[in-house]
DNA sequence: TCAGACCCTGGAGCGACTACGGATATAAGC
DNA sequence: GCTTATATCCGTAGTCGCTCCAGGGTCTGA
């Protein structure tokens, strides 16, 4: 018996939890590659296939973007990935979560502060909209 | 003297700091109203659309979405705005904020665990690829 | 009058999908 | 073998919030 048949891109799909139309959304950007297909042109993935979507998602779901995924794939620039470009890539992505964690927190400050000054009536003056309103 | 002329877009964009491209976008989408226009077709500006810009602006400053600001300008739903519903926008957009640092944090530190066990060598195995590529 | 700065429109592009519709392929049941 | 139900195909368009472009027309100061 064979316990690795090739997959159908709704099993693919399944066991990767990828949604269908993002695995051909992969493939036409090229970070998947071209599987073979059935006679009636069905697509037909293999090991490899799942392989790579898992990676993809799990870099995803880390929060680099699909240039980032291409390039840790080493699609992009001379093949190859060593150790220091993979951790230099993802030390780049931290220093940028970081930047938009404090830009958030800046953000939740402001908005709390005005918050705070806002009774919440069902009239009169609102500090919130004084706030964006005032010269 | 007139200290209140008529703006052109391009002193409006000055004087507000929005990208002349972004109030033509405001206009089309329908949340700055159409200035009248110009013998040749230039949209000329008053105060009123100076304000509301500046509103605009200052809530996307704070995170809001157009469609947050569609409401705090009272332009969807039934006209005007109570505080309380201000304030209830002002609040589901902080809650959403705390959900975005907290998620952001949590890849934050797992980022951070996976540079620290990766000594970045030119060559070999790397922990990063190997926790994208691991089964 | 005329150069040069400004403004006009319509459309495309970004990132990362998601959704839709109408046609074909395959699997399951009888 | 036949029918039905489900799965898959493709191409296109929509999402959000802009930004940029080409190829024109308008306005202003010297």
């Amino acid at each position: 018996m064979n316990t690795n048949p090739r997959l159908t891109i709704g099993t693919l799909s399944e066991r990767t939890e990828v949604n269908i139309e993002t695995i051909r959304y992969y493939e036409r950007i090229g970070i998947l590659p071209t599987p073979p297909r059935s006679a009636g042109g069905h697509r037909l993935y293999a090991k490899e296939h799942t392989q790579r979507l898992v990676f993809i998602r799990r870099s995803r779901q880390l929060g680099f973007s699909l240039d980032q995924v291409r390039e840790l794939l080493g699609l992009s620039s001379g093949r190859r990935m060593t150790c220091a470009r993979v951790k230099n890539i993802t030390e780049q992505h931290i220093a940028d979560i970081r930047r938009r964690v404090k830009d958030l927190k800046r953000l939740e400050r402001v908005l709390s502060d005005l918050t705070s000054q806002c009774r919440g009536d069902e009239m009169g003056e609102c500090p919130i909209l004084d706030a964006l309103t005032r010269p």
